[in-house]
Order: structure tokens, then sequence, then C-alpha cells
RNA sequence: GCCGCUUUAGCUCAGCUGGUAGAGCACAUCAUUCGUAAUGAUGGGGUCGCGUGUUCAAGUCACGCAAGCGGCACCA
């Protein structure tokens, strides 16, 4: 029997050998680190028996996959822990995710924070007690009945659902025993110890909110007490760059009770979100589209069309006039642009027709879907409506991710995940249709040769949809852009255009927006940028601060020219030292201070301190406003001088 | 919406077992004119999220509500 080593080399055995024994062959200390044994890809138990020809690879702490079994087996020492203090206890299922794992437990009485240092110190027994791995397979009936007998009704029901044929394995640890897949560490000595227990919170069986909620424990686990200790402290400084301590310290927005949801913009703030739809409306235009405005309140028999009314009215502000008509405050824009569209003869010649909205929507969200600026009631979306013909269909979609991806660059997002939503089970038009619009998105994406991941079920009620996912600070991913192919609205809303042979014909929409919701890519944004954001987006872009009272008139001047060279500018003339103010603007994250003092007054220059830097540069006053004039030029504008005005139109 | 936690000055937070509130920063005034992340002194500022109850007495205990936070569910 030979075995295939990682490195190619072969190793041949006279008989069925272990993992452990492969490994013990090779050597002492691979040994002692063995945690399992890849067999032809597949991570199986250290103890298997491997009796053919296989390519084999002996799994340790250092590799992914050793971690994963770290984690996966911290998970059971969580539920041992927790069903040796609280008894009574039922464990559910406790899977790996990014940077852990988590354990949902059945319980009446609700866990406290304290008890977490508990279970974690029990934990750590746990682990001393070195406790070996011990594998069983049960028959179906036999593991049912007897986790009905010990009380365990959820992994009862588990095991009820398997596959038939599916293989039903017990993992002993010691006495305490779980139902699970496997595979799993020799012992418990092998977890080590560089796990910790991060929070508790209410999950609800199976994902289904129809079921009882059940109480998960978060924890996280490592390979090594170094890396444990990164990842707490990645942590930590990811909460510094949150948009809504941020939003605080900047003075940028502020929420309060009695707009649950809803966002008061301050100055800053709204600078910063004027200066994103002023970019956007540039790149739009640029890119094709003319933009339109429709009502925010519109009778409630537009919903009832679209299906939006069905489907999500429970979600909808809607009102009663004196005048007993009912109406909605916009929760999308879709109907209102299909209004402009079907207002007159619309011809093929006009096609594509792309219809922008800056639209604020409004959603009553479940209170607890709410999150900072990330999840709100009211919103502004970077809207669009492309009205095409079928032809046109794949080809405007491939322009829509271009732009994009094109600009999440401008603003340093290169790792964007796109993901692929088709049908989902509640929803309208025919499947035939479904097919249509499935295949020409599908097509389109598969055209930009971009890596994308599939949300089974997860479009839209009208069509498919490719979204666009950004990662927050702390790691949570956000939806953005998103694309939607729909062949539906323009049937209920009986869209048409005339067409080559002067017959009515259907168009296609799309339906796409690049930042998303405003508001939560303002959020973003402040986490990506931990509020440092670049001159051309900052809202306060220069400070210019004294040193001492007799540098105030050239402060004023030095201000004046920078203003009329389009910078935002402050002066902070205060009888205060330059320590303290360079301190407090560097907290309230002002990109560019400029220090002047007497020096620069005789000399009619300036000293400017980046934030984050602690260099000067001390430039003439003209020469710092040529520069700091480039960089507040937004990057689409700046591609535009630099590559000249004629090359640009000429392409 | 569901589970758990939290809510005290503009901000960050103290306030033990119930005896009617405290710090730092910020703000104001005064002094200081000091070259790159906190100059000093003085002063003003709070119906302790809202409501009901228990009690001689509630920031503190109980119940209800609201908002926020961590998750889950939801996300046109």
């Amino acid at each position: 029997m030979d075995l295939t080593m990682p490195d190619g080399s072969l190793r041949n055995f006279d008989g069925p050998v272990s993992g452990a024994d492969l490994a013990a062959s090779i050597s002492k200390s691979l040994a002692k680190k063995a945690l399992a044994v890849k067999i032809d890809g597949e991570v199986r138990d250290l103890s298997t028996t491997i009796d053919r020809d296989a390519a084999v690879e002996i799994v340790t702490a250092t590799t992914e996959d050793g971690l994963d079994l770290i984690r996966h087996d911290a998970a059971h020492l969580l539920a041992q822990a927790v069903q040796d203090l609280f008894p009574g206890t039922q464990v559910t299922i406790g899977p790996n995710i990014e940077d852990g794992f988590f354990y949902d437990f059945a319980r009446d009485e609700p866990f406290r924070e304290e008890d977490l240092e508990k279970i974690e110190a029990r934990m750590r027994e746990l682990v001393d007690a070195d406790l070996p791995t011990k594998k069983v397979v049960m028959e179906r009936d036999q593991a049912v009945k007897h986790f009905e007998e010990i009380g365990e009704t959820y992994k009862a029901e588990i095991i009820r659902d398997l596959p038939a044929g599916e293989e039903i394995r017990v993992y002993y640890h010691g006495e305490w025993r779980d139902l699970c897949r496997g595979p799993h560490l020799p012992s418990t000595k092998h977890i080590g110890k560089a796990f910790k227990l991060m929070k508790l919170a209410g999950a609800y069986w199976r994902g289904d909110s129809r079921n009882e909620m059940l109480q998960r424990i978060y924890g996280t686990a490592w390979a090594s007490e170094k890396e444990l200790k990164a990842y707490l402290h990645r942590l930590e400084e990811a909460e510094k760059r949150d948009h809504r301590k941020l939003g605080k310290a900047m003075d940028l927005f502020h929420m309060q009770e009695e707009g649950p949801g809803s966002i008061f913009w301050h100055p800053n703030g709204w600078t910063l979100f004027q200066n994103l739809i002023a970019y956007m409306r540039r790149r739009q235009t640029a890119a094709g589209y003319v933009e339109i405005n429709t009502p925010d309140l519109l009778d409630y028999s537009l919903w009832e069309t679209s299906g939006h009314a069905a489907k999500f009215g429970e979600n909808m502000y809607s009102t009663v006039t004196p005048d007993e008509r009912k109406y909605a405050l916009k929760p999308m824009n879709c109907p209102g642009g299909v209004q402009v569209y079907n207002h007159g003869l619309r011809s093929y010649r006009e096609l594509p027709l792309r219809m922008a909205e800056f639209g604020k929507v409004h959603r009553y969200e479940p209170s607890g879907a709410l999150h900072g600026m990330m999840r709100v009631r009211h919103f502004t979306q970077d809207d669009a409506h492309i009205f095409c013909t079928p032809e046109q269909l794949r080809d405007e979609c491939l322009k829509v991710v271009d732009l994009i991806l094109d600009i999440y660059k401008d603003f340093g997002f290169e790792d964007v995940r796109i993901k692929f939503s088709d049908r989902p089970e509640a929803r309208i038009g025919d499947d035939s249709v479904w097919d249509k619009s499935e295949t020409a998105l599908k097509n389109a994406l598969e055209a930009t040769g971009l890596p994308y991941g599939v949300n089974p079920g997860e479009g839209a009620f009208y069509g498919p949809k490719l979204e666009f996912v950004l990662r927050d600070a702390i790691g949570r991913d956000w939806q953005c852009g998103t694309l939607q192919v729909d062949f539906n609205l323009p049937e209920r809303f009986d869209m048409t255009y005339v067409g080559e042979d002067g017959a009515k014909h259907r168009p296609v929409m799309l339906h796409r927006a690049l930042f998303g919701s405003l508001e939560r890519f303002t959020g973003i944004l402040i986490e990506h940028y931990a509020g440092a954001f670049p001159l051309w987006l900052a809202p306060r872009q220069v400070v210019v601060a004294t040193i001492t009272s007799e540098a105030d008139a050239y402060a004023e001047k030095a201000a004046d020219a920078f203003r009329k060279a389009g910078l935002i500018v402050e002066t902070d003339l205060r009888n205060e030292k330059i320590n303290y103010k360079v301190r407090e603007h560097s907290h309230a994250k002002v990109p560019v201070i400029a220090v002047v003092g007497k020096r620069e007054a005789e000399e009619g220059k300036v000293a400017l301190r980046r934030l984050g830097g602690k260099d000067q540069e001390i430039l003439t006053l003209a020469d710092a406003l040529a520069a700091l004039r480039l960089e507040a030029t937004a990057p689409d504008l700046r591609r535009v001088s630099e590559e000249g005005a004629f090359s640009s139109a000429a392409e």
C-alpha cells in the first residue's frame, strides 16, 4: 500500500495503518503534534485506519484544517462544561464560524454574563483532564431512543431528520458524548487553552422564528495564546472605528428616541453625504444616466399593483388622508420611476433608458434590525432603473457591474464580494420568466469573469439579483450595491415601447443601486477610513491654527486664500497652546492642520501637518494651495484633468 | 418581532446592603502669548430614560413601556 505525502514522496506500508501510526513513522515530534489525518482531501480522526493507496497529510494546529478541529472541539468542550455546571440543559448544535464557534443550548433559565467565566474555567479543567476521544457508530433507532432517554430531544430530532444511509456517529470525550459527524481531536488536551467565551445571544432553533429560542454562547479559539491575543487586539482596534463612536466624535450625526432608526445629520455629516451624492451624480451622468425625482407619498394602489403591498405591507408607512384616500410613503422608488417611463409613448430608439433617482425611502424595519446608520428606517438610495430591450440586457448588466466596481475602487474597496441570488419561494411571475431573467443575469455575471457566491432563494420577489457586499470594521457584512433583473413589473405596470416594426413590445427593467443606501455607505466609509477621510470627502478639510496672537491677521489671510481655492477651512485663533490645538483637531480627524506662527507670518508660509503624521511640511502659501487643491479634487475629476478633456471625450 | 444586557451632566463613566447625586473631559470667566497630541484657577450645569407600585423614604427594590447595545429572525 502506497501513501502519497504532501511533498509528493511515497511511503510504503505492508498493511493498514492508522493516522497516528503514520505520523509516528515519520517523526516523534509529528506524532506529538498530530491532530488528525487528511485522506484524499478529507479530514478524518487520527485513529482512522488507512487501508488503500491514498494521498495523505498529517493535520497539525498550524494548518487551517487543524484550527477548524480545535474550534469544533472547543465547541464540544463548551457544551460539556455547560452540562457539567448546569444539569438539565439540552445541547443542540455547535458549529464553527469565522474566528471561532458557538453552541446553542436549551435551558429555561437564562445564562448570565458571570456564568461565562465559570464555564470557561470548567473548560480549562477539562482540557487538563485530557479526556480521550472515542467514536461510536449507532443504529438510527437506537440512537433516537438513547438521546430521548437521556432527555436530549433536540438531538433525537436531528437524528430523525438525518438522510437515510447517513452514518450516525456519537463522539465521547471521556464520559460526555455528543452526536456529531466529526472528525475530532484525539483528546481534550489538544484543544489547548487559547480560547475565550465572547458573548451570550438568543437564536432560534433551526434558524426559524416560528421555533423556540435557544441560548447561544459564542467563543473564539486559536492555535496559540499569541494568536488569541492578536485577535482580541484586532477587535479592540475595530471597535475604535465604529461609525457610531466616530459619528459622535466627529460631530457627523446623531439619533434620538423620538426618531428610532432615523438620522439627524449635523453639518459635518451632511457635507460628507452631499459629497457622495455629487460624486455619484457625476459618475452616473458620465455613464449615460438621466436623473429624475418622484413623490415620496403616492397612492397605495401603486404598491398593490407592484406586489409590494402584499409582501411588505406590514413594513410600509401608510396614511389615510381626510379625503379618505390611502397613501404610502414610498418604501422603494420603482413605481415612481415606472410612472415617468409610462408617461407618454416610448420608442425603441430611446432604449436603453437609464433613469436615476436619489430617492428617500421609508421602511418600517423590525425594531431588532436597526443598527446605527447601517440599518435605518429612512434612507436614501442612489437608485436607478434601466429600461431596455431583451437584447440589450446582458450588456447593460455588464456596464452596471463595471461601474459599481470602478466606483468602489475610488473608495479603496478592492475585495468586494459578489453574490448571485436566485428565485425565492414567495415570488411573482411564471417560472419561465424566472428562467429567462436568471439566465440573463448569470450570463452577464459570468462574462465579467469575477468570482462570486450563490445565495439560493434569496432573490427579490420580482427577480433575481446580484448583491455587492462590503465588510464593516467589526467584520459584519453589509449589502451595498445591488443589480436586479425584472421581467415582472413591466408586465404588471403594462409598460411598452414601440419597436422598429411599429408594434408594441415589453421592455425589461433593471433595478440597480451602487452605494445602495447612502446612509449605510456613509457608515461603511467612516469605518473603512477610521474617520480619516481623504481630503476630497472630508467635511472639514483644513484648520489654520495660530501659535501666538501675533499671527492672527496672517492666519485670517491664509484661511481666506484656502477658502477662495474651494477648500473648507476654519481658523483656530484661541488663546491656547499649539499642542492643545493639534491634539484637539487630531481627535476630530481634521485632515490638515496649517500651523502659523510668527515665522510663517513673516515668510508668507504655512506649516502643514497631516492627520496621523508627526511631520510638518513648510510650504509657501501658493504651494500649499496648489497641493491641497489637487488633493481635494474628487478622483473622477482628477482623472479628467490628468487625462485632459480631449482624450476622455474621445473614449 | 424574539432572547439577553444597558439607560445617571453635552461626552465618558463612579454611585456598596434604599436615607433626596459625584469625577474627568467639554462649556463660561480670568490669568497665561507658550513652535506641533492636554497651562492654571474659578464657575455654571442633572425632575438619575418614561410611567406605575412597594416604602416614613426610591438613582438604588418590583412591574410595565420606550430607546440603545449583542445576537437571532427579517431586509423590496
